[in-house]
DNA sequence: GTTAGCACTCTCATGCATTGAGTGCTAAGC
DNA sequence: GCTTAGCACTCAATGCATGAGAGTGCTAAC
């Protein structure tokens, strides 16, 4: 049995009219909705082709056919890149052009995605570990606590607050912040942590100067607490809207699945399993995960200076609008591109 | 007809009983479960006099009696004072006594509420607009942009990036920081950006230094970002445990309980319309929120240096086990009292 | 004042027949 | 040989009747 032109016209009809109302779609359907100039009987032939070749199955016998993952695959792979971005203004002017912490541009970002599938979406924030060490500077806050404030040479600005045993004072804390700018930028934040550490605190600890002890005190508060700081960050937003679709009428497939997806942990893992092109979709049961054996997951990455930092995705039932997701999740994708690289790359270096 | 000692008896194994199972309850089951010496008959009679007085009644006739929202406050009432703080151990591990960022005792606070009570929990943020300015600290971060450190007087820190026009050289800035924090420290955040913008302005601009032009140019950019960052917080945890209780079987009544709650708006609202004692109680129709006619809401406060500066809260249905829920948010909340006492009180000045 | 007995009410589950959508097959038509 | 009208068949969904069960109120006896 081979896919011809018909076949495929026929296939197309039942997965669009699927997405649209979520019913099983029988031949006469077919053949008064689209006007293919064929009556329902040639219609029924064709869909018993059609489940022979693993496109469509039937619930039952007495309701119509139903779309297999094989043929969402298939009707995905056959848009191709022909799918255009959209609703681009309206993200625009959500997201904010002018933004200048990230953490408010991913969460704008997962808020419009869902906002605009009606799904649930998600974005991975950027790892800090690999990123590199502009600048450190320190504030008191109180006798025993100083804020150590980071800013990497992707203007990413992390916040760590420190308790010393010993108090510093305050009028040396500018100081140490030069010298640990001096001795630390340029250094990866996991590099600091590990493999440098020995060599850092050395090196450190050579200084002949007056902040010397303070510095001696400070070091490891500082190293055992950056990477407490660099656990990976989820934004998720819209996870009650698959109550708005019937796959979840049920409550306990609905259950079961947030509660999947409110595991920040399962979440992360998931996203791990998918692809790293800038567009992939997993569909059904493509995915690794039993939880999402009815779910589409469409992820697409987010760039600074041409390398990926993030993810951000699309979650819905398999009977998703794959079209119109796919165009707005390479909307948004781009649109954070394009705040990213004018907000934080590394043409804006001092 | 009045209240006797029996009545109430009975009316108490009628919610306790309610609260356990969500099942309207008949005579034979109290007569049955509890030994109150007395016949299913005798009960019915109660019952009857219960339901006239409005504490009962009947979805049909042929179930047994729920209590109303009268019976859930009469039962509240009576339970006064006498409830006492529990979990205590469990809720001091999970939070953490150690806890250096507001923002992280707020997460894991609602966090461990709901993971208690199973319903979904609400935590107010401390407004900083009526907070006391401790220290500015100006950090370089590109050409045009500088990140602007504000220690609040209760050690709660507040990360703002101000873009500029004209780049201010780095070797000015921890000037700049200085001369702010000297004359602007001890105000209140939202003082200046109202009533003393003039005049701290012209103070400012007055100052015979070098780096005068730079801080004319930083203070218009400032001023107006400061308002911006202290939109109110709210954290909150468990918004599906609802889709536990069987009140909201009907996918329809969870959908709208679940849009209300998600809507920031609407539940800061809902905080601002509950009392502001130590522990509130609002259940059933007493809400003024229509959504909420069939949900309770147990509010509590936190404090600093004796002056309430947040609220947390916990939403269920109004067949909700009042009694561990008022203890256990009472625990979270002297929890919070104690840890921000700890780690952010007038003691730990400088 | 308490309680056994009883008629009554109402929901819920069950079973059964009916309906309707959809299919596959066959035979006739182009 | 492809297309299609006709028809028997299947099966979920719907509606309806029925009975069981839980609970009540009332009455009369204790």
């Amino acid at each position: 049995m081979v896919m011809n032109s018909r076949k495929m016209k026929i296939l197309k009809a039942i997965i669009n009219s699927y997405i649209d109302n979520g019913e099983a779609v029988g031949s006469r359907t077919i053949s008064k909705r689209y006007d293919f100039g064929i009556s329902p009987a040639t219609i029924r032939n064709e869909m018993s082709d059609l489940e022979e070749m693993g496109f469509l199955l039937r619930p039952h016998t007495s309701a119509g056919r139903i779309p297999t993952d094989k043929a969402y695959r298939y009707y995905v792979d056959s848009l191709g890149e022909k799918i255009l971005p959209s609703h681009i203004n309206e993200i625009r002017k959500f997201i904010q052009i002018e933004v200048n912490e990230i953490d408010l541009l991913l969460k704008n970002s997962a808020r419009i995605l869902s906002q605009l599938t009606r799904y649930t979406s998600f974005i991975v924030a950027p790892q800090l570990k690999k990123t590199r060490v502009k600048r450190f500077q320190l504030v008191p806050v109180t006798s025993d606590k100083v804020l150590l404030v980071i800013v990497m040479q992707n203007n990413i600005i992390r916040n760590i607050i420190i308790k010393l045993n010993k108090p510093i004072p305050g009028d040396q804390l500018n100081r140490i912040s030069k010298i640990l700018t001096e001795k630390l930028s340029g250094y990866r934040l996991e590099d600091i942590n590990k493999n440098l550490k020995r060599v850092i605190t050395e090196e450190i600890y050579s200084i002949k100067d007056s902040v010397n002890m303070a510095i001696r005190d400070l070091i490891p508060y500082m190293i055992g607490n950056l990477m407490d700081m660099d656990d990976i960050n989820l934004y998720s937003d819209g996870i009650t809207n698959i109550l708005n679709f019937p796959e979840y009428n049920d409550l306990s497939k609905a259950k079961e699945f947030i509660s999947f997806i409110e595991d920040k942990n399962s979440v992360i893992s998931m996203f791990q399993t998918v692809g790293t092109h800038d567009l992939d979709i997993s569909i059904g049961s493509e995915n690794m995960y039993e939880e999402l054996r009815d779910s589409s997951l469409i992820t697409a990455t987010y760039k600074l200076n041409g390398r990926t930092i993030g993810k951000i995705g699309v979650i819905g039932p398999t009977r998703m609008d794959y079209k119109n997701v796919i165009s707005m999740v390479k909307s948004v994708s781009n649109t954070m591109n394009e705040i990213i690289e004018k907000n934080f790359s590394d043409k804006n270096k001092e």
